[in-house]
DNA sequence: TAAGTGGTGTGATTTCTGTCACAGTGTGAG
DNA sequence: CTCACACTGTGACAGAAATCACACCACTTA
């Protein structure tokens, strides 16, 4: 796999120290690959597939806040000031996925050493905070029904298909409702001719 | 004002480039210091007061976020890789505040020459993530009467005091619900011995 | 083929929230 | 003092969403 492709902007000394430290490793779809209040030895850079990225609350209930694909990175675990700290969310495959692990105690030295390292945080820092700020509106501004619209659009984006292969538990659990409201929201849905609903399967038109 | 020792842990040449370039601000209590759409043109460090961050929808309605105290700053305007971007969030005064005005234009230059601005920076976007995390948790896995609880002690926390002066008007603003609904969470809390109504006044017990 | 399992459709009911309506009540301006 | 106005309390109602209950269907496995 040819990773460097997928990270055009990384200086050549950046990529000898990756290529030396770092671990590629694979997971399967549904495989979670980081959870709430683990220590994060690590930073993941995606090289394939697509991660969802969860807050999870104590007593039961996860809430997907985005995705991340190749060429993004999980920014929570970039800046690191402790080697202890604890995860704040919870990552899960979407698909089957190839990372890059960089371990965190390489943070700080790639940030002082390499301009387009540290170039690459900031803006990873900084689309996920705007990304963060557009979750914030969705839930704030939003009923579940447009909410609903924008997840299975932001799936069908995600994953490039407009066959979606999910059942409606599943697209429940991500918004933190009940299996019934979205059922019937996506009859209703279905009644605008905005989606075609088969088993394990929602066709977007 | 001395500013300095507000931010202790800025460097000699730093604090030099600021007293140059930066301009100090007032901004009584109530006034909008930053609008949604507008230009960026400066980061804001806080010296004294309390600043609201809020969210805006396009139709109406605005979301307090969090508060910014004095040694925090603005993190979204810290990072403005063009010079012509636009804010995402409202920025309101709470208390009557003082702010430094630091043009963007500089920003670049501050990161790459001082290594305690580089810092700042990094853990002000840290700090702020964490915090619009702790906002999602709120609006996607809890109540108004659970929110509302929390807006009453986070309010208390930063203005120092017990008795806070807000009307129910300006508390269905900030969690963008309304007036009726707060009045009768209040009464709830006032029969649980949580809270003792007055007019334009909340005492929590 | 029969039984079991997980996915889906749908009614009934309840809780939470937002909206409308309206009545008091404290405060400040004139 | 009195009038206007903003703030507060409350009832009635509507809609959104969660929950419970149950029927039905598609697919797998024995």
């Amino acid at each position: 796999m040819d990773w460097k492709k997928i990270f055009p902007q990384f200086e050549p000394g950046l990529i000898e120290v990756i290529e030396k430290e770092a671990v590629q490793k694979n997971f399967k779809a549904g495989e979670v690959i980081m959870r709430t209040g683990q220590y994060i030895k690590s930073t993941a850079l995606v090289l394939q597939g697509q991660i969802k990225i969860y807050r999870e609350n104590p007593d039961g209930g996860e809430f997907l806040m985005y995705y991340l694909g190749p060429g993004q990175a999980c920014a929570v675990s970039m800046i690191c000031a402790l080697q202890s700290e604890t995860s704040e969310i919870m990552a899960k495959a979407e698909e089957d996925t190839e990372v890059l692990m960089i371990p965190v105690q390489l943070m700080d030295d790639l940030m002082n050493k390499y301009k387009s390292w540290y170039q690459f945080v900031i803006q990873t820092y900084r689309s996920r905070f705007d990304e963060l700020l557009s979750v914030v509106d969705n839930i704030a501004f939003h009923n579940m029904d447009e909410r609903l619209e924008f997840y299975l659009k932001r799936h069908a984006d995600k994953t490039r298909k407009k066959t979606l292969e999910l059942s409606h538990q599943q697209i429940a659990d991500d918004l933190n409702s009940s299996r019934e409201v979205i059922s019937r929201l996506l009859k209703k849905m279905e009644q605008r001719n905005l989606v075609k609903l088969h088993r394990n399967m929602i066709e977007l038109l």
